[in-house]
DNA sequence: ATATATTCGGATATATTTGTCCGAAATAAA
DNA sequence: TTTATTTCGGACAAATATATCCGAATATAT
């Protein structure tokens, strides 16, 4: 509830690429889409906005699909991926909607809820994609069920 | 962005509603849609689901309005006005929308977004709404703008 | 009694998010 | 050069969230 459901069909493609590039094989569309259990065509937007911020990059043709480029992978962090579906609104904007709140205009919440925004953003910036992928690779974690 | 446009609205109207409360004020639907600056007939919905779940009391008719009861107000806890909205899902839901996403089977991010949920949680159970109105009454806090 | 002020509840409208369809463009292999 | 396989991009569809409208019910005061 977090994220959008476009952004976590996003982060677990960007991690199945990764697994797969590990290996140095490209994955398919139709491939992500039934490793991560998500519907074809919408993940196929959200890669496609991936590919434009050069987080993947993407072949056509036979032989084509999606990878992490050289060294892309253990250089990029989960909270690029996010902000590129969901943008960065949700690391600046108030709990609770007003638009001018701050330090010296605070909500009633706002010194709560920021320590939250801002104890995510740190981990979206402390985990990088590489090493989740790993984790993919031996099994420790999974990206469907 | 992690509560949704509904629950932003009803945490300030019901922040409003003690506000007015501590005063042995009630507040009418009117009123509060101004002060919190939200749409008219979206808030009065959402004041009904906090009625049904007996967090504030209704009263129809002129002098009529929305309030708190009794010492109500000093026990509840900002969670449960969350709760009530938004549902509970927030808090168990895997961060990548993992049906399955546990300790023995967990997503790339569960350790990670598990902290941040809970953090939330503590957060939402441990701020309570007479508090927070006291902030307001003392124009520490703002609900609008 | 009547008029007035309020919440309640159902139907409807609008906007956004999620999801689908399909033809075009690119690429590789036969 | 043809065929097969893939991504790209635009239009469309469905589902959900947000928002409005309006009559009914209720309560108060005149």
């Amino acid at each position: 509830m977090i994220f959008s459901k476009a952004c976590e069909y996003g982060v677990r493609a960007t991690l199945y690429i990764a697994h797969k590039s590990i290996n140095q094989e490209r994955a398919t569309l139709k491939d992500i889409a039934v490793m991560i259990d998500s519907p074809v065509a919408f993940t196929a937007k959200i890669l496609q906005q991936l590919t434009k911020q050069n987080i993947i990059t993407s072949s056509k043709g036979p032989t084509g699909g999606f990878k992490f480029e050289g060294t892309k992978m253990k250089e990029t962090k989960l909270l690029e991926v996010v902000e590129t579906i969901d943008g960065k609104e949700m690391f600046t904007q108030c709990g609770l909607g007003l638009k001018e709140c701050s330090e010296n205009y605070p909500c009633p919440v706002h010194n709560e809820y920021k320590h939250i925004r801002e104890g995510l953003l740190k981990m979206l910036q402390n985990t990088n994609i590489y090493e989740m992928a790993i984790g993919l690779e031996n099994q420790e974690t999974y990206l469907k069920r």
